[in-house]
DNA sequence: TCTGATGCGTC
DNA sequence: GTCGGAC
DNA sequence: GTCCGACGACGCATCAGA
C-alpha cells in the first residue's frame, strides 16, 4: 500500500532545516527526506521546500502575498475549528494549483476563502511554513543552490551535472525527480532546446579598471553596459521569441523589433544574448523607468526599442557555451545582417579603457563590463569572468524614521527612511536597509530608539539627527515621494555621527544631479 | 465607470 | 538590483 | 568562492467596492 507523505512531515523537515545552520547537515536532511517520500511527491516537495510553488519557467502565479495573508489571519484568529483535516503534500499542492487557476470577477474572494479554509485547519508549524511558501520566503537557509546539492546527494549524481541540467531546464522540481527516479542518463540527456529559455550568465560587481585587468590577466573584452532588460532571443527559421533573465516570455512587448530581427540574424536556429533598451531617433537611451512604461501612446514619442546583442549561445543546432568568448564574438559578428551589437573594446591600456567607460556614461548608458576573452559561458552564475563597473553617486542624508526588521534582523531597526533638506524641513527620498554590519545595526538601533518621537505600526519615527552617507546609482522621478525624486539602489556607505543634519545635501542638489544626468537621456515627453 | 489596494516583474 | 554573513 | 536572505525603486494588470 502506498503511504502518501503528510504536509506535517514536510513542515517538520523545514523546521529542522531552520534550526540547523550547517549546510552539510541540511543537505543530509533534505536528501534523506527526498529518498523517503513517494516518487510522485518529489517534484512538488522540492519546489515547496525552496519556496517556489511553481517552477522558474512558468507563467503561473498565486497573486496572494503578505497583506492578504495578514488580513486573513486577523479575521480568522478567533474562529473555532472543530474538525481538523490533515493534508498530505499533494493535497496542499492541488489547492495551490486551484488558486493559481482562478481569475476574473470574484476570484480574489474565492482565493481568500480557500486559503482561510486551509489556514484555520492547519496546526501552527504547518501554517507557518505554508505561509512562507506562499510568500516565497522560506528562511530555512535552503534555496536552489543547497537544493541542487541535496538532489545530487540523493541521486548520487555529480552536482555540477545536476546544476547544469537545472540551468538549462529551468525547473528544479522536475530535475530532482528525473535525477532521483530516472538517474544519470536522464540528466545527461538534458540539452538546450529552442524556445525553452536557459539561465543567462551574470556579472559580478567590479571595483576598478586596474582590478579588472589584474583579475582577468589583462586579456579582457570590454563592453558597454546598457540600462535595460536582459533578453535571450530564440530563433528557428521564421519563428522568433524573446525571454527575460527570469525566463519569462516578453515577445509581445516588441513585435515590430522581433520581425526586423528575424531578417537581421543570419541563421537557421540560434540563441542570442543581449539587452533590450528604448532609444530616441538620435540614439539616446530613455531612462529605465520609461522603458518599463509600455502603455504610453507611442505615436506621441519617438521611442523605439533596440536590442544590443553581445553573445551567442547556440547556432544552427550547435551548443556554443563551451567556446571561449572571443570565438563566440567572432561567430556573432559573422551572422549579423544588421542587428545591433553591444559596443566593445579590446584593450589593456587603462587610459583607453577609462575613456571607453566615460564614453558609455556620456552616451547615457550605465557603465561597462569587462569580460575575460577566453572565458566560457557559465549558465546562471556570477563569475569573476565578467566584472561590471557602474557610475555611482553619494549624498549625505538624514534618517527620519526606521522600520523593524524581520528574520535575522527582527531585533533591529533595519530599514531606514532617508531625507534630504528642503528649506528648514526634511523630505524623504527613499529607504535603504543595506550597508551596515550586524554590529552597526545594533548600535544604530539603540541610537535611533533614543531619538524616537512615536511609533506607528512597524515604523519608528525619530528626530532627524543621524546623518548617513548614501551611495546610489541613479536618481529617478518618483510618483510616490513628495520630493518628486527617489534613489535607485541606495545603500549606506558611512554613518556620519560627526556631521550635523543642518549640513546635509538638499533637494535642490538632487534636482541638479538629476538634470545633469538626464541631459544624456532621451525625454519621454518630447514630441516627435 | 472609476479609484485604491495588492501583487508581480523589471532592475 | 546591492549588501553582509555563514559556510 | 558560493550561497542565502535581508529588503529598495518603478510601472502595469487585476480585482473589489464605491
Amino acid at each position: 500500500m502506498i503511504i502518501s507523505t503528510s504536509f506535517y512531515e514536510l513542515s517538520r523537515l523545514c523546521s529542522k532545516l531552520e534550526s540547523e545552520s550547517k549546510t552539510i547537515k541540511k543537505i543530509d536532511l533534505i536528501s534523506q527526506f527526498l529518498l523517503n517520500i513517494q516518487p510522485n511527491e518529489t517534484n512538488i516537495s522540492i519546489l515547496l521546500i525552496t519556496g517556489k510553488i511553481f517552477p522558474d519557467r512558468s507563467e503561473k502565479t498565486l497573486n496572494i502575498s503578505y497583506k492578504t495573508i495578514h488580513s486573513l489571519l486577523k479575521k480568522s484568529s478567533n474562529q473555532q475549528v472543530l474538525f481538523k483535516k490533515t493534508y498530505n503534500i499533494i493535497e496542499i499542492y492541488e489547492e495551490f494549483q486551484k488558486m493559481a487557476r482562478l481569475s476574473g470577477k470574484g476570484s480574489y474572494n474565492q482565493k481568500k476563502s480557500i486559503l482561510t479554509g486551509i489556514l484555520t485547519q492547519l496546526p501552527d508549524i504547518e501554517r507557518k511554513f505554508l505561509i512562507r511558501m506562499i510568500l516565497g520566503e522560506m528562511r530555512i537557509g535552503v534555496s536552489s543552490g543547497v537544493m541542487l546539492l541535496a538532489i545530487a546527494k540523493a541521486s548520487n549524481i555529480d552536482s555540477d551535472l545536476i546544476k547544469n541540467a537545472y540551468m538549462i531546464y529551468g525547473d528544479l522540481g522536475r530535475i530532482g525527480e528525473l535525477a532521483i527516479h530516472k538517474g544519470f542518463n536522464a540528466i545527461k540527456k538534458i540539452d538546450i532546446k529552442l524556445f525553452r529559455p536557459i539561465k543567462p550568465m551574470l556579472a559580478e560587481m567590479g571595483v576598478s579598471i586596474p582590478e579588472i585587468l589584474e583579475e582577468n590577466n589583462q586579456n579582457i573584452i570590454f563592453e558597454y553596459k546598457y540600462d535595460g532588460i536582459r533578453v535571450q532571443i530564440h530563433k528557428n527559421f521564421e519563428k522568433i521569441k524573446i525571454y527575460t533573465r527570469k525566463l519569462n516570455d516578453i515577445s509581445e512587448m516588441i513585435p515590430d523589433l522581433l520581425s526586423r530581427l528575424k531578417n537581421e540574424i543570419d541563421s537557421t536556429t540560434s540563441i542570442l544574448d543581449g539587452e533590450l533598451v528604448a532609444v530616441d531617433k538620435t540614439g539616446k537611451p530613455f531612462p529605465f523607468q520609461d522603458l518599463m512604461r509600455t502603455n504610453i501612446d507611442r505615436t506621441k514619442t519617438d521611442l523605439q526599442y533596440k536590442i544590443f546583442i553581445f553573445d551567442i549561445l547556440y547556432l544552427n543546432g550547435k551548443n556554443l557555451l563551451n567556446l571561449p568568448l572571443k570565438e563566440r564574438k567572432e561567430i556573432l559578428s559573422k551572422i549579423s545582417r544588421g542587428f545591433d551589437l553591444a559596443k566593445t573594446l579590446k584593450s589593456s591600456d587603462p587610459e583607453e579603457i577609462k575613456e571607453f567607460f566615460q564614453s558609455s556614461i556620456e552616451s547615457g548608458h550605465e557603465g561597462m563590463i569587462g569580460k575575460k576573452a577566453d572565458s566560457l559561458y557559465y549558465l546562471g552564475t556570477r563569475k569573476k569572468d565578467w566584472l561590471k563597473l557602474k557610475e555611482d553617486f553619494s549624498l549625505d542624508l538624514v534618517i527620519i524614521a526606521a522600520e523593524w526588521g524581520s528574520g535575522r534582523r527582527k531585533e533591529w531597526l533595519s530599514n531606514y527612511h532617508l531625507a534630504a533638506k528642503e528649506d528648514n524641513s526634511y523630505r524623504m527620498i527613499g529607504k535603504t536597509f543595506k550597508g551596515l554590519t550586524d554590529e552597526e545595526f545594533e548600535q544604530m538601533t539603540e541610537k535611533l530608539l533614543s531619538l524616537m518621537i512615536k511609533q506607528e505600526k512597524n515604523v519608528v519615527f525619530v528626530q532627524p539627527k543621524v546623518v548617513v552617507e548614501v551611495v546610489f546609482n541613479e536618481i529617478q522621478r518618483s510618483p510616490k515621494y513628495p520630493s518628486q525624486y527617489a534613489l535607485r539602489f541606495a545603500r549606506i556607505k558611512n554613518i556620519r555621527y560627526d556631521k550635523s543634519p543642518k549640513d546635509i545635501d538638499t533637494i535642490d542638489d538632487i534636482k541638479r544631479l538629476y538634470q545633469n544626468k538626464f541631459i544624456k537621456k532621451a525625454d519621454i515627453l518630447k514630441n516627435r
